[in-house]
DNA sequence: GCCAACGTTGGC
DNA sequence: GCCAACGTTGGC
């Protein structure tokens, strides 16, 4: 099981609207590394950090887990869609997208100024200068160190990973 | 294949 | 709103 932390801007979906919704297709990824990881990397069960970007206070809100894998992104094929590809088909889509589940509201949001004072996080990609990248990999002491932050139901879950 | 120009991301 | 960082585009 691999782990994750992927952004959102909570203007746009927020970790509460995966709550509200259960599940949801990751749609809208028009980068070619982030689209790598998740047609090549991800796994059903995987854990994601849900990260809120580009917001007064850009933080981890909580927990997701990979619940499909290898899906179309249908907005590649929708015209009105600004995620619209040309040349994308049906028969050889270009963008692969995951779907999430909700697991969990963090009980402490953690924001990224709180998480860029941790030691036990240095390396954290999102901590690193223009780390643009919105699927990207965690490793699992980051992410169970994040979880304590955060005061995760799912501490011992994760530290048993 | 190089690289300048441009667009986007995202923290501040 | 600013601006640094990065990805993409397109001329050559």
């Amino acid at each position: 099981m691999r782990h994750w932390l992927m952004k959102s801007e909570p203007d746009a979906y927020s970790l509460e609207q995966l709550r509200l919704d259960g599940v949801t297709g990751w749609e809208g990824v028009r980068n070619y590394t982030a689209r790598n990881l998740m047609r090549d990397q991800m796994s059903v069960g995987d854990r994601v950090l849900f990260y809120h970007s580009s917001t007064a206070i850009p933080g981890v809100a909580g927990l997701a887990r990979v619940t499909r894998t290898g899906l179309a992104d249908p907005s590649q094929f929708q015209p009105k869609s600004p995620y619209f590809d040309p040349k994308a088909t049906p028969d050889n889509p270009r963008w692969i997208m995951v779907e999430i589940g909700f697991v969990e509201a963090f009980k402490r949001f953690v924001p990224l100024s709180e998480l860029r004072t941790e030691a036990a996080l240095e390396g954290l990609m999102v901590l690193q200068r223009g780390a643009r990248l919105s699927v990207q990999p965690a490793a699992p002491e980051h992410f169970a160190h994040i979880c304590r932050l955060g005061q995760s139901q799912h501490h011992t879950l994760q530290e048993a990973t």
